[in-house]
DNA sequence: TCTGGGGTCCTAGGACCC
DNA sequence: TCTGGGGTCCTAGGACCC
């Protein structure tokens, strides 16, 4: 055998939010099923998980529910559950770092495990099959030299399969799609990207690093130069994840049309996200709001404190003092957000899409 | 078709200072 | 009347992810 060699491995569940929901209720095997909001189609929401069932009628993440109604009335609709998927992830996060790797958990249903080793191949295997043994729920996984490329790799194992992505085949496999099936290009840049001569992946690996940065500022533009290379963070860091903040938000079902309605509204939230912020125990630094106008214009506004403060009427006030601002129009939703002091000297992000648990 | 809720990080531009 | 260059701090807003 050959010396052994870092690599990232991503390991995804397969629909996890679906696959939980039949776990604990087997008579849904083999059905449509959509996970999201309150598990009312007719209310304002969105898919949180479809099942491949569903999924095969068009129903996808993110999409609203009246939408997913629409296409498959049929589908069984449930609510989103968030106790029971993070009891369920602690057991699969538990099963991956039985593995002997070093794991860096991405969300409720995936994570990075960092490992030496010359058959990365069979290590993938070894922690689908613990983690079917263990929980039941099938997962893929990406294997690669960096975690973009773990990353993007899981996509081509679904479901329930493997596939490894390296500087070797990057370009074969990535190379003739579009920016925007890389990890951190959404719709937006994508689309600025297009207007600088950039469609496809290659096109990007082989654009000049001074017009990315020139279009998209000296930290993103080189990111993005990266990117069409599959280039990026390599290290799989463990370390617990440490919250930068805590915020709650609405959508309220029928818009807010009064001023008092709005203050009122602003105050239960602020009073549950202070109760956040004690349950965190840091002092708060700042605090935000957030207000969606009818139809969906979005503003948002912010304020450091003047001093790092543990006082909930305190935090309460300068959040109630940001609603002054809010103007006499419908409201479709509110958000307001604690951000709290961090340890000396945390370093900012490594420009990792996203980091920490959900 | 009409868009949840919880997060992270980056950029632009104004205010202020020397 | 025409006004430098560099730095820091702050807020607003944007983009992306699960």
């Amino acid at each position: 055998m050959g010396t052994p060699t870092s690599w990232v491995l991503h390991v995804d569940l397969d629909q996890f939010v679906a696959a939980v929901e039949v776990l604990r209720r087997p008579e849904l095997a083999g059905r449509p099923v959509v996970v999201g909001g309150r598990g009312d189609p007719t209310e304002r929401g969105v898919v949180s998980t479809a099942s491949y069932e569903a999924r095969a009628f068009g129903v996808r993440s993110g999409m609203p529910l009246r939408i997913a109604a629409r296409k498959l009335p049929d589908a069984v609709f449930l609510p989103v559950d968030a106790p029971e998927y993070e009891a369920v992830s602690e057991q699969v996060m538990a099963t991956l770092r039985s593995l002997d790797v070093v794991v860096e958990v991405l969300g409720w249903d995936e994570a990075f495990l960092g490992a030496r080793t010359d058959d990365p191949e069979a290590l993938a295997r070894r922690a689908q099959e613990a983690v079917l043994r263990e929980t039941r729920l099938h997962c893929s996984v990406g294997i690669g030299d960096t975690k973009v490329r773990a990353k993007i790799a899981t996509e081509h194992g679904k479901p329930a399969g493997v596939f490894r992505l390296t500087a070797q085949n990057w370009s074969e496999v990535m190379g003739a799609r579009p920016t925007i099936d890389l990890w951190g290009v959404g719709t937006k840049v994508s689309k600025r990207l297009t207007t600088l001569g950039i469609a496809t992946v290659d096109e990007l690996a082989a654009a000049p690093v001074e017009a990315l940065v020139a279009e998209f500022g000296p930290r993103m533009g080189v990111w993005y130069h990266e990117l069409g290379q599959g280039l990026g963070p390599v290290t799989v860091d463990d370390t617990p994840w440490v919250p930068r903040g805590h915020s709650r938000e609405t959508t309220f079902q029928q818009n807010l049309t009064t001023p008092e309605q709005a203050r009122d509204a602003v105050r239960a939230l602020a009073e549950q996200v202070v109760a956040d912020a004690e349950a965190d125990g840091r002092p708060v630094v700042r605090v935000a709001l957030k207000v969606r106008y009818a139809p969906f214009v979005t503003t948002t506004s912010s304020r450091k404190l003047p001093e790092p403060t543990r006082d909930p009427a305190v935090v309460v006030a300068a959040i109630l003092d940001l609603a002054e601002k809010i103007e006499d129009r419908e409201i479709r939703l509110l958000g307001v957000r604690a951000e709290m002091a961090m340890p000396e000297d945390t370093p900012p992000g490594d420009r990792t899409p996203v980091r920490g648990r959900l």
